[in-house]
DNA sequence: ATAGCTTTGTACGTCTGCGTACACATGTCG
DNA sequence: CGACATGTGTACGCAGACGTACAAAGCTAT
């Protein structure tokens, strides 16, 4: 349980209004999760739902050929598992924590029970639910239309944003899984944007050097915020 | 308005119960809408819901170059709109009409209305609103690994389903709009498949000869019911 | 019938990313 | 200190899709 005093770091429970959050707070429980930590499997039902509060999350589409994918980022700003909300009983993706960090989660059939019940508490979830569909959306374009260069530029930023920091930890062969691409392609386009002095990096200790210049060398999607046309 | 008598053939409003559904009627309005019609532009104000009867419609990302990309396919089993439930304002994609045939609209704040107001529909809704989202991400994955000649087959297929019909019209100009591909990239694989005698087509009659067939020859994404993993 | 538009077929050079393989560098642990 | 694992740099041929351009075929309307 949390204590009642902490702030509460996670922007969609931070927007809930005091006697809200107090009513949930009974139900939170503030984790530590580790990077490569898998909290939820794609097919497999959920069994909590998870609001960041420093750790990133990424969420993962499985193949059928094994392969992944991933469709988009969650960090503070949301939280994994809005599906069970939605009527949904198992997870749709693999649910991979990329940076380690503090979340706070909550037992996934209370949430449904309190998302049927509160409608403020459900109004904030499906705005989220919306920016993350227009999350998703955003990425499969972006993902079509840009080269690896752009793309992992953009992916960076977000990151940034997610994170609040201009440092983490992430390799070259994670970026590729992030991007769908091979480590490689990654290696080249990190390189290009080492070599115009805007990130570094060495053994996945990453520094985004110029923040302003990176999103020059990302596609126009960046700057597209999460949800622009109607989103949260 | 529509008559009482008349068979709900939109699966979303069928699946309703008939008190719930008798309820919305006087909200209801059937409308004919033809293909290349634009129902919903990106970026603006939602003015209706539509729940189709006969059509098929697409929703499109618009892409800051003006380029235009696919997310999606709605026909008789879900809705256009869902974003406007979900607190959002402006319509995040262009909604366009894929084939001609008839649809029931809804005013959209009428629709907001009712969504909060009745839990049987904002459940239907919200189920939908999550095989959506799987449709989207599934669409992306499958885009980004899987060539045009499976790709073509797949979203072949998925008309078809969702025509309830194995010939339509849609020309290859318009396929690679869906596909995010050039024409003739389209033309090639529209080629290969004609060859082996699974499809048919002149001047946009399309036809498919060998459904089973096309399926082989589609990406196991086909196989994929949406939302498999806990959708709708 | 003829002119004009739409749709489909074909060609060709270019580019991005893939698969794969291997070397090198940097950190960790016994 | 040396062995080993992990992360990064580089190379090479190949394939799919791109941009572009033009020709042929099929409808439509005067």
């Amino acid at each position: 349980m949390l204590s009642t005093h902490l702030p509460v770091v996670n922007k969609l429970l931070g927007a809930l209004p005091r006697s809200e959050y107090q009513r949930l707070l009974p139900s939170l429980e503030a984790v530590e999760l580790n990077e490569g930590d898998v909290i939820g499997e794609g097919g497999e039902p959920m069994r909590y739902v998870y609001f960041p509060t420093g750790a990133l999350l990424s969420l993962l589409r499985l193949m059928s050929d094994g392969e992944v994918f991933s469709v988009a980022l969650v960090g503070r700003e949301g939280m994994s598992g809005v599906a069970s909300a939605m009527g949904g009983q198992l997870s749709p993706y693999r649910t991979l924590v990329l940076s380690s960090g503090t979340a706070i989660r909550m037992k996934a059939k209370l949430f449904v029970k309190e998302f049927r019940a509160s409608e403020v508490l459900r109004n904030a979830v499906l705005r989220y639910a919306l920016s993350l569909t227009a999350q998703i959306s955003e990425n499969a374009a972006c993902n079509h239309f840009h080269v690896i260069e752009q793309r992992l530029a953009r992916w960076l930023l977000m990151m940034r944003d997610r994170l609040s920091s201009n440092h983490f930890h992430v390799t070259h062969e994670m970026l590729g899984q992030l991007l769908g691409v091979r480590r490689v392609g990654v290696t080249n386009a990190a390189l290009e944007l080492k070599q115009r002095m805007l990130i570094d990096y060495s053994r996945g200790a990453l520094d985004i050097i110029d923040g302003s210049g990176l999103q020059l060398a990302a596609c126009s999607c960046y700057s597209m915020v999460d949800g622009r046309h109607g989103g949260a």
